[in-house]
DNA sequence: GTAGTCATTTGATATGCATCAAAGACTATT
DNA sequence: AATAGTCTTTGATGCATATCAAATGACTAC
């Protein structure tokens, strides 16, 4: 995945994934508490992270799809400290941590690649922090459909239409609101032809409604 | 400040630091856009980051104290991503990125500790947005309260005493409420006897009491 | 010491989202 | 094709927090 290699460099990168894994819609790659051995590099498929509450309260942190990383949560305290689920079918790489350190010891730009993607998740999470700690429930859903349809985009998806993979109950989860609240937004988008949704199907017909709702500022 | 080294480790790993810089209170340690080259580690005083939206809504991001670690948010893009202001004057020590990446591919130990760091960020903010996500004012605020007293007893202070460096509107900021909400919850705490607050003085009275509020579940 | 500023508290009211409830749509199973 | 189960939509109502407002208290600069 880092670019800039020699082809004796990306074959030794490659010689790190140790195993491909399968996982069916709905199991866990990996769960709060497990111990932490491996980074997984998403090849097909769609993943949440989600952690739970002592009371049961679930938060779903990201989703994470083809070409993405997951379980940098784990490297802290050598255990993984959310659940990552899949849902929809998937398969991954599982790159034995021990071994991305050592071959990053040796090749700068992996070493250098490494660092990028947990630094890209720390700036994530802030811009997430932002969402659910000022933004109200249009904006959210509105900056969640831009970010989602711009990285299926970046992998040569559609521009304007895209698949959920997950409920109206696990988007509520990550932007803090009821499904309610998010079948309702969707509802408002629809009715002023922003978007039309059937189901899980969405297809943005104005994009620029979205950008402004997101963030009205810019339009004055 | 990572254990586990040789005489002649520890000092190549304080050689990093390139210089001391001083930080008076208001000031900005670094800010949104600028070209990131350090990671700081903060020897004395406060700081908070934050993220700010287009149309000028800001959140801040994390409160850091002497001995964590800030920066982490500029290696992504080579661009800092947030600000960093200190809210008290701050003494922190300069670590070029370079030398750190350089010194960690032959210090696995250091290496280790770099990875450790940015994940310990990673999850500490997916408890904050399981707070913003999911929690009610006051349970924020006595989770809030929690970390605080904790982090400052791990650094020798008291466990039940401590100074807000931070106004009741950056307080909001990071726990996504408005600042007379805020106020109400300290109030509220101060009548129930759970704590003792007199304009930044806050003395945790009823320790017990904020971990039910923070998490009832574990009480019944 | 005094004026001025900023931070905080407290009260009254408004509002956005949650909650409760029920019906409808789709999916899977038999 | 019928049935059960899950997901989604929509409506009615309630509540937690935001908003607006004003008073008080602390700190700063002169």
């Amino acid at each position: 995945m880092p670019a800039g290699f020699t082809v004796d460099e990306m074959k030794r990168v490659d010689e790190v994934v140790e195993k491909r894994r399968r996982i069916k819609q709905g199991e866990l790659l990996f769960s709060n508490g497990e111990a932490f051995t491996s980074l997984y590099a998403i090849r097909t498929g769609f993943f949440k992270t989600c952690v739970t509450s002592a009371d049961g309260r679930e938060q779903v942190t990201g989703f994470q799809m083809a070409g993405e990383i997951i379980g940098m949560d784990g490297i802290v305290s050598d255990h993984h400290n959310c659940n990552a689920v899949a849902l929809e079918d998937a398969e991954v790489c599982e790159m034995p941590f021990a071994s991305v350190e050592d071959l990053s010891r040796e090749l700068p730009g992996l070493q250098r690649h490494v660092h990028k993607i947990m630094s890209r998740e720390i700036v994530r999470e802030n811009s997430v922090m932002m969402l659910l700690g000022n933004m109200r429930a249009e904006e959210r859903l509105a900056a969640f459909l831009l970010n989602l349809v711009q990285r299926l985009h970046a992998r040569g998806l559609s521009q304007s239409e895209l698949v959920l993979r997950m409920t109206r109950e696990e988007i509520g989860s990550y932007l803090g609101l009821k499904l309610e609240t998010v079948s309702r937004a969707f509802s408002k988008f629809s009715e002023e032809g922003i978007i039309e949704v059937k189901q899980r199907h969405v297809k943005i017909i104005a994009p620029e409604a979205l950008k402004k709702i997101f963030n009205p500022q810019t339009y004055f």
